[in-house]
DNA sequence: CGATCTCATTGACTTATATCAATGACTGGC
DNA sequence: GCCAGTCATTGATATAAGTCAATGAGATCG
């Protein structure tokens, strides 16, 4: 299918570089980082890449496909946490406790690139340049937590599934795949449980927005077909990204 | 009336180290640390320690006092973000963009120390401890923001509010104070916003959990009669803490 | 290639929480 | 020590979104 997936070997031969840890290294400083990652045979759909509770020692990059990361609460409900896409990193939420904190599964066959935080850590003492980025990935992290807390907490069905929507959009425009025309790789289910609003609202406003013509959806494809009408059901000014 | 805060000038002499930057640092590297640190005169409530948009050279650590984080949405709403006590740390979300992505205010008189985080940046490629410490509690910020997102997005009322007390409470522990009864530093319509409800929803969840023997509440002064109802309203299973 | 699942959609009804409105209790400034 | 302003509480009512239920549309598998 995607003919590169199985070409890939080297951080320096992968598009999605510009993305993800080597981003501003040079060369040299790239193979370095190159050298402790390891590239194991991709998931298939549902399988777990980490779970709740085992031992942190690796910190994960999307090379393709999609993985959600979720928790079980105490009633055994799912709580679905966050999407990654190619390029995306996961699992520095464990750093701090050593353990993982939520788990991982593949929403779709993805391709993964397992990066050991020990080495990195001693590979940042002495690559500034990574020490810095590493600082800016996990500050990123948290301001895109906190956007999602104010979306989560003060917003309708609507804005949040609008917002939603437009944030996807953006990341697969910075992955330089369509912004307008794309795929969803997960459920309405997890949708829902990750806005928090029930799967069935999210079939409604889908509808809906598709009836005052925003959006054309069928089944997880989607095509933005009015995204400044979106931006308003959103009560967001992203810039034209 | 609290003396010691006058006269705390060193990390070494402040009681507060334990939860702060020095954590697990020699001697000699909590020194290297304080000599960057900058201890201002403290904020008068209301005033605020950083506004959004503005260039982030440092982040801050709280000795003394509250402060609330929070953003101006498009209405011109404010949105509370976070609450920060004694020996907590704030800023860190703003060093992706080199640009505060939200204000911070002084709930109270709060005494702040200012940590410039390029010296700090310096300062951890060779103190591997800092580096690792500062990894540490960017990771916990996720963690922490990410347990609050399944707060907002799939909780009842009560839920939020027994999870947002019972959190307060380990913190205060977590301090040296009191866990049963201590002042929350925000006003009710903060709680709300924090949270995600209306204030009146938040009062009449309080009378509430008054009534059936909870809790009991004078204003800001709360104190927690029954922490194991309480955690059964939360439906969350903290520890004993 | 039909049988079985899972997932998505739509409708009818319920409910938790927001909103609106009124009153009471503090709090700080003069 | 009083007055203005802010903050908290309580009640009555409205509504957005949840729940329950039924049906349909794709996938998957023997």
């Amino acid at each position: 299918m995607r003919k590169t997936d199985k070409f890939i070997v080297s951080c320096q031969q992968c598009g999605l570089n510009a993305l993800c840890i080597p981003f501003s290294l040079t060369h040299e400083e790239m193979d370095e980082v190159d050298g402790v990652v390891k590239r194991g045979k991709p998931l298939q759909r549902g399988e777990d890449l980490f779970t709740t509770g085992t031992t942190f020692t690796s910190f994960y990059a999307i090379r393709s496909g999609a993985i959600k990361s979720y928790n079980i609460d105490e009633h055994g409900e799912e709580q679905v946490i966050g999407f990654f896409l190619p390029g995306e990193i996961l699992g520095l939420d464990a750093i701090d406790t050593g353990k993982h904190v939520s788990s991982a599964k593949a929403l779709e066959t993805t391709a993964i690139c397992e990066i050991p935080f020990s080495q990195v850590e001693t590979l940042s003492s002495k690559i500034y340049n990574l020490q810095s980025h590493m600082y800016r990935l996990l500050s990123r992290e948290i301001r895109e937590d906190q956007e999602l807390q104010m979306l989560l907490g003060k917003k309708t069905a609507e804005e949040k599934i609008g917002s939603f929507l437009l944030n996807l959009s953006l990341r697969y425009e910075q992955r330089k795949l369509s912004s307008t025309l794309f795929r969803l790789p997960m459920a309405r289910t997890d949708i829902g449980n990750y806005l928090g609003l029930a799967v069935e609202t999210v079939s409604r406003v889908f509808t809906r927005l598709q009836y005052n013509g925003g959006l054309k959806v069928e089944g997880k494809e989607v095509e933005i077909l009015d995204r400044r009408y979106l931006c308003e059901i959103a009560h967001s000014d992203l810039p034209d990204a």
